[in-house]
DNA sequence: TAAATTTGTCTATTGATATAGACAACTATA
DNA sequence: TATAGTTGTCTATATCAATAGACAAATTTA
């Protein structure tokens, strides 16, 4: 955002607080490297000024970064970036986690969170090619970095051809490992619609999220090289913590 | 987000207050396709009941909506939905504005809105393989879709080589006709990264926004197919209006 | 026509948000 | 060791957000 201004103003009685759109905005310059590692935001009064509020409306912003453990502020020195850069989840044709996100953290796994057998709602059903209602197994999981949580997502597989695929997830944490018990050596991701919205209730607690805070929603279906579907996904992911790098589709 | 339970909670003392976060709900209940078009809302009573709020407090969501332009409410009888499903906006190796939302929208078209000559910033630069601070052409868009803004963006081209392109996209309308004019029939989308904030006081204008609102945000970089680097480019999508379907090849 | 349903308006009260000013506590530096 | 610069805490006040209740106005239905 480096061409912009930053924004000079702020909106009022907008339903958004002023402090949290500070906080946005603060974020936003952090994330377009307006800042280096560690190093000091403007001083309370400055940043007041510059966005035309209080000083103690800034430092309800600075204190939910703190909170969010973004800034880190300490009397009589000044307020510090804590530097946690966005982290670039790709998403192209093959589409993994860990994978993905190599290089970038030094450590993420995928924890499974719960895993039921439903009926298959009409979106999933249309999205795996079965009919409405049969049985779909779905496997609930988060996706962590560096102990954050980057992404939370529903997963559905046909109950039927995948029986157990819970406990290969529960096991191996992986996905492609637990397809692979299926005999399924690749898949490649056939569709992705891509949505943000402000986070719910589930999501602040999922995500570790402050209320607010934006996710991005993804709806993909994964299939086979010959195309047979076999996975629908939603998946939420912090848009303060992650950006979405499309790669050679 | 027909599996999810309709948020159980509302997130108080967020800093997003509950009448926003409420009109958040109702806007991605009407995109989930949970009201028919022009169907009736449930009565306020009964969505106070379900947010668990207050009457008055869902009434100040909906004359949000009524303001946007979403719900309309006629006394004694009900709110009733405009239906402004959000356009699907296809993005791929060939991600064209208005080819990709033919049969979505009657009528779509781009204004270019400025133009200016400036030196490449850093980001522009390494997009687009030029020296940082050389000289490009940036044109200021907008696309509009059956008369709403659906998405603003800035592109930069090299000024040397494409000079005159500014005259050319004024006279188009076209992204793709003007570069046609430069001898070039056909480029690809080399890398698109993805990502989503609140909107700032400029999105808000220029979108057409009620504060509060979230913005989609790409920055990608157009190739020929041979690679060689031809736009870079920020564009910014109203979330409630627009979500963003990639699509493979 | 009467009753039920639904949106619209009004008053009142409480808590969160934002502003304002003053001063304490801590740090770096001249 | 002063001094300037910075964050932390306190009090006070005004405005916005949310709750609560009552009733009016319009529409639909029995």
């Amino acid at each position: 955002m480096s061409e912009r201004q930053q924004a000079d103003s702020i909106e009022r009685r907008s339903g958004v607080s002023l402090w949290r759109q500070i906080a946005d905005r603060i974020l936003q310059s952090i994330a377009a490297g307006d800042f280096a590692e560690n190093a000091a935001l403007p001083p309370e009064v400055a940043l007041a000024e510059r966005y035309g509020v209080n000083r103690h409306t800034v430092r309800s912003a600075i204190s939910a970064l703190v909170q969010e453990g973004v800034l880190r502020a300490e009397q009589g020195r000044g307020t510090f970036v804590l530097s946690r850069k966005r982290l670039s989840y790709p998403i192209g044709a093959r589409t993994r986690f860990s994978t993905g996100l190599q290089g970038q953290t030094s450590e993420r796994h995928i924890v499974l969170l719960a895993s039921s057998v439903e009926p298959a709602s009409q979106r999933v059903a249309e999205g795996l090619g079965l009919a409405r209602g049969a049985e779909v197994i779905r496997l609930e999981t988060r996706g962590e970095a560096d102990g954050r949580p980057v992404s939370r997502a529903a997963g559905w597989f046909d109950a039927r051809r995948f029986v157990g695929i819970d406990k290969a997830m529960a096991q191996t944490g992986s996905i492609t490992a637990s397809l692979a018990r299926f005999g399924i050596d690749d898949y490649l991701r056939q569709s992705t619609v891509l949505s943000a919205r402000h986070a719910d209730a589930a999501d602040l607690a999922d995500l570790d999220l402050q209320p607010g805070a934006i996710v991005l929603v993804t709806v993909a279906v994964n299939v086979t090289p010959d195309g047979q579907p076999i996975q629908f996904s939603e998946s939420r992911f912090p848009a303060e913590r992650v950006e979405l790098k499309l790669s050679a589709l």
